[in-house]
RNA sequence: GGCUCUGUAGCUCAGUUGGUAGAGCGUUCGACUGAAAAUCGAAAGGUCACGGGAUCGAUGCCCGUCGGAGCCA
């Protein structure tokens, strides 16, 4: 019996990764091991996001344990740091029961945080809330000045414009006592033993797909979700209030944008989404490449064999 | 048919009182350590509709051709 191995599974988003997710984990129970999913998409988090997040609904699951699902209320603020914490605790307890653990996602900075040994400096509200003020009183070019003199090497990597990382950058400077690194290894330690599997598309069969996807999302009822998530305080949310879809069908409620001015703008964003997460886990040492169309694509995932 | 306006990057449009051009969006590439479906950076793309004229020199001025819009008849 080898050590456990975490199986990842990531990619861009509309390339099919919940339905390979499921066939890795059928796979393993036909072969007499057991299986379970612990979700890496940040948005999938919320309770009440389904349509917009194509999350997959309970009864489509094949009677695979899921974790990491609906966990977060629309108002709560989603953190990488309690993430890593909890979702590190889910996949040892996967291992414990002897069953194969299978991660499952596309927000980069969660799949990593996880899979690799990162280690967040701790935040502080206080803190920030002041650099946020000193920001719209004094400007960037004050604060970024500031990271210039603190730490010159974060502050060439992140750049002046990068309002949010130079605020958290000085947050952490002021916390920490220690320069901010602003940038990701380059050899990152994986966690436990790892087959990283990362799904790819012909560029143009997915934007079309994309698009296409988002249509379906208006016409099978995610303005219904988004307004039945008004009341429950989705507006107030930081994080879920912004989520691709969601802040567009808001948008479209409020009356800012039209209906198709809503759809055409969730489709630039989910290609530009799409983007980043191909960027994102392209640097994934060991990353093996399986086609989405390829035929025996479930048996690479498993064996890690790419296309 | 007449009059007026118009044709500049894939799209929408700036612009040069004549010295071969820009912005936004899109596309492509990149960064990313507690909001990450967030936040930010970079690059590629144009014989300035076509033909002729005057000029040292035209995308810009003049003439014509073709395409678009509006008004009048």
């Amino acid at each position: 019996m080898s050590a456990p191995t975490l199986h990842v599974i990531v990619g861009s988003t509309g390339t099919g990764k919940s339905a390979l997710s499921l066939d890795v984990a059928e796979r393993m129970i036909t072969e007499g091991r057991s299986a379970e999913i612990v979700n890496a998409d940040s948005m999938q988090f919320y309770r009440g996001m389904d349509i917009g997040t194509a999350k997959l609904a309970p009864e489509e699951r094949r009677g695979i344990r899921h974790h990491h699902f609906d966990t977060l209320e629309v108002t709560e603020e989603s953190t990488v740091a309690a993430y890593q914490e909890s979702a590190r605790a889910s996949i040892l307890e996967i291992v414990g029961r002897g069953a194969v653990p299978i991660l499952v996602g596309g927000s980069g900075l969660y799949v990593s945080s996880v899979i690799f040994d990162f280690e967040f400096p701790a935040r502080d509200q206080k803190v920030r809330d002041r650099l946020e003020r000193e920001l719209e009183e004094r400007g960037a070019a004050s604060l970024h000045r500031r990271l210039i003199e603190l730490d010159p090497v974060a502050a060439t990597n992140i750049g002046k414009e990068n309002l949010r990382r130079v605020v958290r950058a000085l947050e952490v400077i002021e916390i920490t006592g220690k320069p901010f690194s602003a940038s990701l290894p380059e050899e990152p330690k994986p966690w436990m033993p790892l087959n990283i599997v990362a799904l790819r598309d012909d560029r143009a069969d997915l934007v079309a797909r994309l698009d296409r996807r988002v249509e379906d999302m208006w016409t099978t009822g995610l303005l219904e979700e988004v307004e039945s998530l008004i009341p429950l305080g989705i507006e107030l949310g930081v994080t879920a209030s912004r989520a691709i879809g969601y802040a567009q069908a808001l948008g479209h409620i409020r009356g800012e944008l039209s209906r198709d001015e809503a759809v055409t703008l969730t489709q630039n964003l989910t290609r530009k989404y799409s983007r980043r997460q191909v960027s994102w886990f392209k640097r994934y040492p060991g990353l093996t490449w399986v086609d989405a169309t390829d035929p025996l694509r479930v048996e690479r995932a498993v064996a890690g064999l790419a296309s």
